[in-house]
DNA sequence: GATGAATGAGAATTCATTCAT
DNA sequence: TATGAATGAATTCTCATTCAT
């Protein structure tokens, strides 16, 4: 199970996955084809399939290896709120901690080509939307927060997340206990609670 | 001007947006082809070259033919606006109903693919974005708005849009009015102040 | 027969053969569509066909147009020619001339892409090899020429003139007399008979 | 390096040259297509790509793999040569046998379609002309021949041979001795070196 | 397991030509 | 006659995938 042997498979098999994350990067998923990810390697075509059947799995792979990383670091940190306010920064501060580590992966599902802006959720991904629901209906039950319409709330704290996380990438210095200090003050208050800022005129451009 | 070629070729120019809609919706964008959106006409696979350069450009149209329809109807519910709730709440009523109305469209954009989902922002939707953020400068100028981060308040109005008005739509009866209370609620008061709802355990499947 | 409709017709014809021309020496007979000839035209793509069948006979009219030009000249400086050194001289001066005159036109038949070089001949101009051999047989018969081989003359003839109007076109300025001095002092009397030259160590670029 | 790989992909590509040289030659150059090609071989279609990026390619890869068989023949005739008239005959005499021998290739750069006759020269064949010009120059250098002007006297010797050989190859027998004969009395002596000849009424049809 | 050439389905695109206006 | 959009056959070319070595 760990002889040379499995070294090679493991490492070509990472072989492809960092190749493929550059090259998805690079050229978009869309455009992106298994030859692409090839080329990106000193592999022969043909080994791909030994590891992956499409470019669609590689994606996933990646994609999933990320959502893998964050979610029970998230969950934890829900699991351990012992407040509202715990339980809602705890969440950002996580998210975008780990957006700005891994900002390269985040570039994989979150791609601004030339003209269009692409945001694409795997089943990962959207897996821990769900885990983000519940435990929202847990700490509803528990009495944590009011009874509040649960999707509609863990929508909420999903698109700000993602929606900030990609202007807060764009900015120098990337400072991601500003965005989570931003989103978690609009949930806690609404508006009113917002950290106030020096207002910048220039146009954003994430 | 308006003899009969005129009106055939707008005929036609629609019957492509329209197969083509159709097709995005049924295939996804990555999947469909040229030859998908052709064959779902009655034209001839040339045809669809004097109207459209590619797959992408159709895209685009259809895209745009939207956020043109839809932004406008924002602008001016915000220039309109006396007071901050008027211009939050005003925004995703107004969004919230063209998504409900339209939803056909708003489903080219943002799709549910056989696993993945994904969102795709066209340099017209990109641009109501700007838009929005312009709007928040001036009211803030005006006093109107406490001096916080545009871009960040601005991700956050569109990240829960979108996403709130993907899991509206999944739900039967559809209700904007609902979204829009809700989205409102959450930017004025935050957490404490979103209505109580009778919590549904069903998983949210949008 | 020459009413108004008539001149424009005959306007039209002109329009397209000078629009041909100039797109067959900008991207060779071969590249060439019949819709590249009506882009440069403006006229509409159907009108082409009132006028011509293919890209084929716009470029056999044009070929030929000159060729029609020059051969009655050839001929009667042949036919006037009451020695040799004057049956070889006025040809090759002729058709020298008209090369730099109507280098424009030759270019058609003669062009040097990118990377290769191709030269064509239309029936118009291959009769007109014909009549240049038909001629040495008459010389021939009237004891002008000595009895030698008629076709290898008259390819010779030819190839010479066509390669060396490549090089003398391509020089600066353009001496059709010249050109016209060498090939003649070649076939009257071989090498030793040529006109000595500064000799230029540039390399030679038709 | 002679593995079975090997030898098939060598056996592949000869037979793409083989396909294309054939169909060039049925139906010319300007018509023929790669799917042609493919055709008059037992390989699919994208097995063409493999080893050529387009028609133009093979083209050249035909047309270069002869002059780069003739040409070291014709300078090592020119190099030997000690006097003008080995220079000139040894040139004629080894280009119209190579001509002889080689005439379906030859036959390629050198077509009779339906109707017009063409002649393409690639940068191989180009090579050539410009080594016989260096070679003019060097026997002008070394007293052999007088200084006369060496792009005339090559484009004189490039006319002859190429346009004489046409005329050889259309008769029966085919003697390039014959035509070497001639074009080399032709330089040396001019016209009234030729050789006699009983005339032949017949039309020249090459 | 690794290799990389062969495969051939199929996608994008062009283009000559027609024909209703 | 002129127009120019529609046509659809034909061509180029790519690409995922297979499989003999």
């Amino acid at each position: 199970m760990s002889g040379k042997r499995e070294q090679t498979k493991q490492a070509n098999k990472q072989a492809i996955l960092d190749a493929a994350r550059d090259v998805f990067v690079k050229l978009g998923y869309g455009a992106t084809t298994v030859r692409d990810i090839i080329r990106a390697t000193d592999l022969a075509s043909g080994t791909f399939y030994n590891y992956f059947k499409s470019k669609e799995e590689v994606f996933q792979a990646i994609s999933d290896e990320n959502a893998i990383r964050v979610r029970p670091r998230l969950r934890a940190e829900r699991i351990r709120a012992r407040t509202v306010e715990e339980f809602i920064s705890g969440t950002f501060r996580t998210f975008f901690d780990y957006a700005a580590d891994d900002r390269r992966t985040f570039a994989v599902i979150r791609r601004n080509a030339d003209t269009m802006r692409v945001r694409m959720d795997t089943p990962e991904i959207i897996a821990g939307f769900d885990e983000l629901r519940a435990d929202l209906l847990t700490a509803i039950d528990a009495g944590l927060f009011p009874p509040v319409d649960a999707d509609y709330l863990m929508a909420s704290m999903v698109g700000v997340a993602f929606e900030i996380a990609e202007y807060m990438l764009a900015r120098d210095p990337i400072d991601p206990s500003a965005a989570a200090d931003f989103a978690t003050a609009l949930f806690l208050g609404g508006l009113k609670a917002l950290p106030t800022a020096t207002i910048s005129r220039e146009p954003a451009n994430a």
